[in-house]
DNA sequence: ATCCTTATTGATACTTACTATCAAATTGCT
DNA sequence: AGCAATTTGATAGTAAGTATCAATAAGGAT
């Protein structure tokens, strides 16, 4: 698992400035696990413009350190990703945790689609709507 | 393909009203063909409110007539869906197209990631990035 | 330790996508 | 044509996010 520290550290590598601000949207994610939006981070960090907010999410996004879900609706969550690889996601609709799953077989058929098709593919999603084991009734 | 008229059938066999509104909407996806914005319909029609554009568009999805698609960086196309089963999306990221593909191989692989997990799958969607044989350079 | 350039921030306003409300208009059944 | 139920338009509101720009803070150089 992920060190608050490993996101401080991704900054500095990148050239970003080690901010009190940063520091605390991090401390947030960390702090609060699970998957979050904007206003709980807004929320939780009074002192902080919204703005600023979106930016940090942003930056902390395209570092690999949170990922953006998109959940059945079209609403949006963030959540810690637990590794900055590439990735699909497990997506329960009851309590919106998103799990995280890697599975080269479907990378490849994906990819054999994609040549099929003359597709000059440079990414995909994959994401599995239902209900986890944090939540099944059983 | 589809033909104009599968939308209105399907409106009569779901019990909802055949209005000149819907019949409009709908003359406007099959007229224009390719991806679409809701501003694009709306400007099409400036007789009718946004809201119904929406409401209609929303309508259409559900019927299955047509599709909605998250772009990278969450802007949003709609597209007239060639088939209203289950299916994946090539999306060019140069001109938005939206192509439709099946692949069983990747559903099974997919069912079979949601139950080593315990995960009880309801849907999923399969989205592809990369430039479409309609924009390759070559 | 201080200076100074550059990155970062906050405030504000705006945009896009979409939903809620509700009175008025329309549909389609009889 | 009459009437109940659905649909619509106008309006206002919400949620997510971007643009702008002056003020502030970071951190490397001295």
């Amino acid at each position: 698992m992920r060190h608050p520290d490993d996101s401080l550290i991704a900054l500095k590598e990148n050239g970003y400035r080690l901010t009190a601000t940063r520091e605390a949207v991090n401390k947030v994610l960390y702090d609060h696990k699970g998957p979050f939006t904007i206003e709980m981070v807004s929320d939780a960090l009074p002192g902080i413009g919204r703005a600023t907010i979106f930016r940090t999410v942003r930056l902390f996004q395209d570092l690999g350190i949170i990922c953006r879900v998109n959940l059945e609706g079209g609403a949006v969550r963030y959540q810690l990703a637990s590794t900055g690889e590439h990735h699909h996601h497990f997506i329960c609709t009851v309590c919106g945790v998103v799990t995280e799953f890697i599975d080269a077989h479907i990378d490849q058929a994906v990819n054999r689609q994609a040549q099929g098709a003359d597709f000059e593919l440079n990414s995909h999603t994959i994401d599995l709507y239902g209900v986890g084991a944090c939540c099944s009734k059983k």
